[in-house]
DNA sequence: GACACGATATATCAGATTGATATATATAAA
DNA sequence: TTTATATATATCAATCTGATATATCGTGTC
């Protein structure tokens, strides 16, 4: 047993909110969990066929109109043992971020190739605030419809306040090297 | 070419400042790069062999007194490759926590199943500020020393911005779900 | 009508990474 | 003396990513 691998349960968890093809499984990761969690066809088709092969979810072919299309669904032994794992205390939270490991080498550069890091780290964040912000709104006032848009919006109200804290840091960095600049021109 | 793996980097990084063995590579990344960046030995030990053959680094076998030991440390065509991929945009920074992963799949379990995800959640940040605010502190004291110390702030001080704002995020959390208890409760 | 383009849809593969395990010595504590 | 922990290298199965291949569908445009 040792580790539950993940992808199994992120795929689980999906499809217990409705039924889904592998490409629709895709897209729903790369909207609604992009920002903290992401995946490829390469992890999501052969899950699929190991959690068929362990009777947690059920194939169905669609015959669209020649294109094959395969849509699959959540059995109640796949609803338990996504259940069991949520119970289980978290593995893993982790952070992998190469703009500051392009800045703890930084040094061996110029100040300006530092700079250029955290312009283009503070655009990528604002590009993807508008979101997270729309979804915070939008989920504030649908509290009630369901049970999930509370869970939906701690996720996403954590990826404001990420953002948000990013954003002050740019500010804050880009302060520390122009007054480390300054003293460098002065000697 | 095609993308730069950033393992080879990482080690580069390192072996800028000083020469080092396998094992205390993993060491300063287990330390100082911790929080935005973590590897294991079955990529270090692979890495380093590569990097050798292709001329980056040199081997030194250290005969301490029976046990083999190698020293590591970097050539001129190592500084070279890592200052131009030190140059080059960012290709990924990435979040993958497995804590919102869970309470986005949450509303499958009782409230207080993801009370205590958030709980252990905020223990494992709180148990981890103290040694970024110390880094941020102790840096920040001996900036003119070395050009060094400026970079190492700047992750630093990344790394306290997002443990606040993670901690603010628990309390935030926390009111949100006791909120939605209530009004379960008052049906 | 022909053509191009992007979206839908599944599948596979080389290369890279993790977590575990194996092996062996050194050091410190009980 | 024994036990445990730190130092040190190495390898492996399982897994994941990013790329590529294949094919259909819908939309816009010349």
């Amino acid at each position: 047993m040792a580790n539950e691998k993940v992808m199994d349960q992120v795929i689980l968890g999906l499809l217990q909110h409705e039924s889904l093809t592998g490409y629709e499984i895709k897209k729903r990761i790369d909207t609604v969990l992009r920002f903290f969690w992401n995946a490829s066809f390469g992890s999501i088709y052969p899950t699929l066929n190991q959690l068929e092969t362990a009777g947690c979810v059920t194939k169905e072919q669609i015959a669209g109109s020649g294109r094959n299309k395969i849509l699959y669904t959540i059995t109640d032994a796949g609803r338990i043992r996504l259940e069991e794992w949520l119970r289980q205390p978290v593995q893993k939270d982790e952070l992998r971020y190469e703009t500051l490991l392009k800045l703890f080498f930084g040094a061996g550069t110029e100040k300006n190739v530092a700079i250029e890091h955290i312009d283009r780290f503070e655009a990528k964040v604002k590009a993807s605030l508008p979101f997270l912000e729309g979804s915070v709104q939008e989920l504030r006032g649908i509290l009630d419809a369901s049970e999930d848009h509370t869970y939906y919006l701690l996720t996403a109200l954590f990826g404001v306040n990420l953002y948000n804290a990013s954003l002050d840091w740019c500010a804050q960095a880009r302060k520390i090297l122009e007054a480390a600049q300054t003293s460098k021109d002065s000697q």
